[in-house]
Parts: structure tokens; sequence; C-alpha cells
DNA sequence: TATATATACTTCATTAATCAAGTATATGTG
DNA sequence: CACATATACTTGATTAATGAAGTATATATA
């Protein structure tokens, strides 16, 4: 028995501990920046693009989520001026989502108070235990 | 830079990989016994109870979840026989919650499936990078 | 003892996500 | 080329959760 790897007490460990995480740093960005943690995550895969832009399908994928689910998250981000549509010539059917100057920079100011609120969430981990923690977490 | 701890990124690869994770977990529980992760939690704070029973925002607390979503998922539960209400002599406001015979069985079965698909979606990480996530998650 | 405050739970309205179905465009095949 | 199939996206209905407000009961205090 002890011997034995206990993935299903890690995944439930994984679903417990996210949760709490993830409802704290979503109220800190919802507070100070006015986006959630999905609208962050968006805008960080955006950064991360080449050229700042991404189709839907491909920021669902990198997300984890549906294309009906990034549809609605992005029609109040472009509302509000933290990304652009953007056609793409070769196929008319994608329309390309562009992070706009606006949405870079509330991204980098995101960034922050997530870095912040992370730490104070996670501090018990030493330097040691979070990097191992974040290799591999990676890994999965 | 890289002699920082980057709790940020560990935030938020937390999120993905248990988005990822739990959304499998989600649908086999849901395909082969009928019940949601949420809910086979609850039974597994149950079945770790004194006397197998909890208060309703014991429940919620020890899930990070409110009264109001436990209310909600109770209440099916309930109805299907997975758990029962039971009252508290000295104090006339809590319903106590108590796991059924047949919703022990249904969480023996649940966890087997759980487990199994856990470790299918976790197969990557070898027995010592289990056990550190494993610790480094139960420390937070 | 009377009254204010706190706690346990439920209910209503809202939110964020899903799925299924629909539209438009692109691609592969007889 | 025509037609079937696949892909990108949107929309309507539904689900699982939340927060705020309401009810009932318990506890503390003046």
């Amino acid at each position: 028995m002890s011997d034995e790897i206990k993935y299903g007490e890690i995944a439930k460990c994984l679903w417990l501990n996210s949760a709490i995480v993830s409802k704290h740093l979503d109220n800190s960005l919802s507070a100070v920046h006015g986006v959630g943690l999905t609208e962050y995550m968006v805008l960080q895969s955006l950064m991360s693009a080449p050229n700042y832009a991404l189709r839907r399908v491909d920021i669902a994928e990198s997300l984890a989520r549906t294309a009906s689910g990034i549809t609605r998250i992005l029609t109040p981000m472009e509302k509000i001026g933290l990304v652009s549509k953007d056609v793409n010539e070769r196929d008319a059917r994608v329309s390309l989502v562009k992070i706009t100057p606006s949405g870079k920079t509330l991204f980098e100011h995101a960034t922050t108070t997530l870095n912040a609120k992370s730490a104070s969430l996670l501090k018990n981990l030493d330097a040691t235990q979070a990097d191992s923690l974040l290799t591999v977490l990676q890994s999965i």
C-alpha cells in the first residue's frame, strides 16, 4: 500500500489547492484591475504569442476551455479595449485576437498583483520546494 | 531574476493543471458512477469524519465552497440516497449530513475509478516526483 | 429578562462555464 | 467541378457555483 504511488491523492490535492489559490487570485485581480483570473490568462497567452495575436481556438486550447467560453470572455474584453479583432486574409473563418497597448499595460500591472498575492499564498514553500513543484507541474 | 521564487508561475500552473485533471476526473466519475467530482469530494469528507457525519458548514469549509453551494449539491445526493439528514439535539439550526451504506459503497467504487484515471493522467510522474509533489501540495 | 449579535442553513438572482446546434468558410475526394 | 466533411466561430439553453438576503435558532450582554 505505502509503496503504491498515490496519484488519486495528488489529483484531489491539486483540485483543492487550486480552488483556494485561484479564488484568492481572482478576487485580487478583480478588485485591483477589474479583470478575472481567466481574463488574465487570456492576456498572458496573447503576450507570449507571435505578433501578440492568436486564433480563438488556440486560446481555448492553451487554457483548457471551450471555444464557446472564449467567445464569451473576449466580448467584454474587446469592449473595454484590452484586445482587438483582426482578420486573417488566408482564412475568412478565423478572427484573430490581438492584445492592445492598453491590454499590455494592464497585463504588466496585473502580473505584479498576481505575483505578490501568489507569494503571500504560497509563502510556506521554500525556494527548493517551489522550484521542484514548478518543475513537476510543468512536466504533467 | 532567476533566483527569485516564481510563485506566480506556480499559481498559474496549478490553475491550468487542475482544470485539465479535474475535467477528466469529473467526466470519468460522471460516466461510470453518475456523480461529479465535487459530489465525490463531499463523500470523501464524510468518510473521514467522526461517525461519518458533518455539518453543512464544515463540508463547505473543507472543500472551499460556500454553504449555499453545499445545500445545492446535497439535495440531489439525498434524493438518490447517498447521504441522509440527521438532526442535532443540541442545536436545532444544524442539520447533520451522514453518508449512507449505499453512499459508502459508491464511494469505494468511485475511488477505484478516480485512482485509475488519476494514474493515467499523471503517469509522467515517477515515484519520487509524485511523493514530493504530494508532500508539497499538502503543505500549502 | 430582554435585546442585540452571531451562526446554520436556504432561497433568489446572477455569473462563468458548458454543450449542442447553427452559420460560414475551407479542404479533400469521387 | 460538385459534394461531403472538417474547421472556426457564435448563439441559445443549461449547469454549477456564487453572493446577498431571509429565516430560524443560539449565545452574549445590558
